[in-house]
DNA sequence: CCTAGCGACTTGAAGGTTCAAATTCGAGTC
DNA sequence: GACTCGAATTTGAACCTTCAAGTCGCTAGG
């Protein structure tokens, strides 16, 4: 014994066996069933085990197991311009994956429109035992795609066309927009505006209502705008809110793009933003921090490790959970609310 | 995770074999070497692998090749904020990974520092046959640590500890900076400033050193100022500068946060991006693009596809490439360098 | 007519692990 | 001393693929 193995090939179970003088088995079972071995010969088998640095190799036990021990996830926007939630939520993926057993798999397609072609061959070959989606969209082929073939996934966002499908986490827009009304009185501020996009997004119209609520039990009333999602639409839109909602007001935005939209007029006007008015915005977003935006801030974290314990549990169970998870968002405060 | 659902399990490739009434081998040769099968043959079974929807399985693979297939990357910036080149550079690799014939596997440690444990438990399992690392920075363990160990990466950056270490991309920032001034110049702005990182950046000194190069072969002259990677340094420090160029002036930066914060005064001052005095970012980031700042935009999808092909020629040659690679990044001009 | 050679396909083996079944070992019983 | 029982450990088998080394049938050359 005491001889390492030759070439740079790593050791596998049998160098240790017979460097332990056990079976195979007993140095599977000194791993991951303790129990089952005596105590000396467990200590004998794990100190060779640290001394040949040996670790199962994730390919044959994935052959054993019938299982990847993956979950894939395709990353969209090439052709655009990625989400911004796309990293922060990755990062919750990658950070949160090891306690679930499992790694993260990205994946991507050129294609402009998401295409089940990948997802497919991904599943197909048992590269993936799951999946994990976001930004799924009215008409999207994904869910759909994956729900025949009982692939089983999870989804950042519900999926609106298939309300009996219920393996997804959203955040609760709602629940934010109402703290950020919540966080504006407390301060002080008088007249509440609202900046949003058109009606009929389901989840503008979601976030709207939590400022309409907010206002009633605070007994206000406010004006409000409406914008597309971008700069110029939003500063032109934002103009009139300022002059309704006048100093000492304040103005809650469906997202951090809109809530820019006002911070440039305010700059541009020589007013400052917190002072003069309060802004706060939605996503907690680069953009919101670099420019000092008090923003509802999205769980991405929480979001990861819900979607990965919905997708853990569909493959032990077989079957979907019994309903979809609402996360509540945090504000995070910051100059754009500070009165001083 | 558990066990996949024991629905119908996928084809292996003896279902294939036996449905065709061949043998595996001949299976796996018309998927693989198609010229050893003859013709006819070949049709039944590709037509058998075709309906039974047959797809070699990956651990089987991985375990008989001895290789995963995978490329490892650690996603960092949890405690702080993920970098903005993030996305956009996994997307860049999950786009080029299936043309090298491997996918990528993303981790991240929930410490604040990068640690090499996870790297090291990755390669030990054989989950990922090498490692692709971006945000190195002086006295970065990783890389030491990785080169010990022989294991194959490659650096989006170069490891300015270690010249002798060449598996690495990184953008031409001289080049980038270079062409913000003959872009500018071909535009007519007249004083073109700077405005940089202070002194002792690597990075920022290779970037200023394209912006006085330019400006020596164009004959021109300029006023600069320095200012750290935050938005009210930037500011700040724009003010003056942009006295010193005055209307029809123009100024280079080193980063899009420092752009931002020129655009800011501008707005300010109620000048117009472009029309009054012009700028150009580096970085092509999302903040850029929602300003309307013209940007030089880092390559991310040449430099993942570079970093892939050094990853796959060490795992394929077991030595080092002869050189870095320098990208030239690409000006992508927007409403900031417009002077209608 | 025999055989070398070639094309087309099949069989054996290995790759590393872990579950299930079988075996060995030791102590306690009658 | 044979016998039972349980704990500790070993062996058999399977997971799926592909390389290496076959086998088989046929043709061309001697």
């Amino acid at each position: 014994m005491a001889t390492v193995p030759t070439g740079r090939s790593r050791a596998t179970i049998i160098d240790v066996a017979q460097a332990a003088g056990v079976s195979r088995q007993t140095v599977s079972n000194s791993l991951k069933h303790p129990e089952r071995v005596r105590p000396d010969t467990l200590e004998r088998v794990l100190a060779e085990i640290d001394r040949l640095d040996y670790t199962p190799s994730t390919a044959a036990t994935s052959l054993r197991d019938q299982r990847a021990g993956a979950v894939g996830i395709e990353l969209t926007g090439l052709g655009t311009t990625p989400s911004e939630a796309l990293a922060p939520f990755l990062l919750g993926l990658a950070v949160h994956a090891p306690a679930h057993d499992c790694h993260i798999v990205t994946f991507a397609t050129d294609a402009d429109r998401p295409e089940p072609e990948r997802y497919r061959s991904m599943w197909r070959s048992r590269l993936v035992d799951a999946f994990v989606m976001m930004d799924t969209h009215p008409d999207d082929p994904r869910p759909g795609w994956l729900r025949e073939r009982r692939v089983p996934f999870a989804s950042f966002g519900r999926v609106w066309d298939d309300p009996s499908f219920t393996a997804w986490a959203d955040v609760d827009g709602r629940a934010g927009t109402s703290d950020a009304v919540d966080h504006l009185a407390a301060r002080g501020y008088e007249r509440i505006g609202w900046l949003g996009w058109p009606d009929g997004s389901a989840i503008g119209d979601e976030r709207r209502s939590g400022w309409v609520d907010a206002l009633e039990r605070h007994g206000l009333d406010g004006p409000e705008a409406r914008a597309e999602q971008d700069l110029v639409s939003a500063m032109a839109a934002a103009e009139g809110l300022v002059d309704s909602v006048g100093g000492g007001g304040a103005i809650v935005c469906t997202s951090d793009v809109l809530a820019l939209g006002v911070h440039q007029v305010l700059l541009r006007r020589g007013l400052i933003p917190g002072r003069d008015v309060g802004i706060v915005g939605f996503d907690g977003s680069q953009t919101a921090r670099t420019h000092g935006l008090t923003s509802v801030h999205q769980p991405y974290g929480a979001i990861a490790d819900t979607l990965l314990t919905q997708v853990h549990d569909q493959l032990t169970d077989d079957e979907l959970p019994s309903a979809g998870v609402m996360l509540a968002p945090e504000l995070v405060p910051d100059a754009s609310t500070e009165r001083t």
